[in-house]
DNA sequence: CAGTGGTCTAGACCACATC
DNA sequence: ATGTGGTCTAGACCACTGG
């Protein structure tokens, strides 16, 4: 009973009929496992302890571990591995958990992934608007990324990037162009910053001339422009992304249900 | 155990080491209640028996049919009502329900449901392109309706929907003008066609002249093309739609995880 | 083979809604 | 008071993975 560390000692028991706020059990666990991952107790990729393992632990029974995990992994903290283990999920792995936030596809539906340049980094103090996306005061220190990506060579998105600098102390143009993989990846090894969610504005504009030349595409030309804060532990916003996006042979694919 | 008609005398049982394709109870429950709820012998918003009765049809634990059910809450074909019951989803019942698959959302960030016209409802036959979308052969018979979404007064969407007409016998403009809440809503009930799931695809167009005239903006102003395909049960596709969207004041909202 | 996640059970009790 | 879904337990066994 006093052998783990770890051991939740204040977790309420299984009855609690009087407390005002009811909260399961399961949900304390996930609390606890969340705040684990969050403070980097296990790398991105790595496996966590056993059910077996966390319900000892936690000294619950293991369907409550259960429950908490199958939770986390619907959100895509965790990935589940029969027979194997559950790991912190990573943007790294495959070509499909690096580029698990990118919906643009071809129009002829074939699968194909895009290939990424940086065009610039640069230091700035963040505008009015992207500070209050990014919960930040205005004139706070940012990063800003200007990024071109191109399909079968063809150049499809332009990409405007802005972070919050504090977390992201000493990224170079040198260092990104020295990492193999997705953004997302080099800002999870590199800085520790895992994004976990993110909402996406879409609308409609005309290309002005400078994203026309960058694209290829008449001046005036219909984009799309995406506009995406992207989330970490607690819902704290790490970054502003404004996207502008040909649609001559692509679109923006989403599923409702 | 001979006493109800839906027992599934053809159940496996739990432990099948040599199936090659292994499926679990679970699912077949699933599967039960699956072709049940498309055969119509619950009517959506009517609740569904409760698990324990569910369970003494099945001949099967509690929890096991909790997982299956717990499977079709996730897809939303039931809703859960703690204390109450399960209850068949439904786009009739309340405001957010009734908009479940609208993406169309305020810059400001405001809620605001929409106000739908119907201009047109037309007997066509359906384009190649069209008919690769819904599974039909080329040149089936639809029916076309042509739909304005306004927001506060502003024509921000205009649809264009194109129906396979078998399953739609005698839709006419003055049924739906006379159907109070959503298309979808109106489908279900006049028509037992319950749209489940939707796969949209998003371009940027410029206007053509008709379409900037309804919308109330210039000719060759960049709109948001959104084409959604929505399916029934068993993924059959019964809806083509194509809306087109000024983003002055709204956006199309989309969420990654 | 041992260890992991995945399924299934039976039973207890809790929270919520309704009568 | 009763019936519903929601939580929790303890234990058994299955399917998958890797040494």
């Amino acid at each position: 009973m006093s052998e783990v560390a770890t051991l939740p000692a204040n977790a309420v028991s299984a009855t609690q009929a009087d407390t005002p706020s009811f909260q399961p059990l399961y949900q304390q666990i996930k609390s606890l496992l969340t705040r684990q991952l969050e403070s980097g107790e296990w790398r991105p990729g790595e496996s966590i302890p056993s059910e077996i393992d966390l319900a000892a632990r936690f000294n619950v029974s293991q369907g409550t571990v259960r429950k908490a995990i199958d939770e986390l992994a619907g959100e895509n903290l965790l990935i589940r591995r029969q027979g194997k283990g559950t790991f912190v999920a990573t943007h790294t792995e495959t070509q499909s958990s690096m580029f698990r936030f990118l919906r643009v596809r071809r129009n002829d539906g074939q699968d194909e992934y895009p290939a990424s340049e940086l065009l610039d980094v640069k230091r700035a103090r963040v505008t009015a608007e992207v500070a209050r996306s990014l919960e930040v005061p205005t004139g706070e220190a940012v990063l800003v990324l200007r990024r071109l990506l191109r399909y079968g060579g063809v150049p499809t998105v332009l990409d405007e990037i802005t972070l919050v600098a504090s977390m992201f102390k000493g990224l170079t143009k040198e260092q990104f162009d020295a990492f193999e993989g997705s953004m997302y990846g080099f800002f999870e090894t590199q800085f520790g910053v895992r994004m976990l969610r993110a909402e996406e504005q879409i609308k409609a504009v005309s290309a002005d001339t400078t994203t026309a030349e960058a694209l290829r595409v008449g001046m005036g030309s219909p984009l799309l422009c995406v506009e995406r804060v992207a989330y970490t532990y607690g819902d704290r916003p790490v970054e502003f992304r404004r996207g502008l996006c040909t649609t001559r042979s692509h679109h923006y694919a989403n599923t409702l249900s």
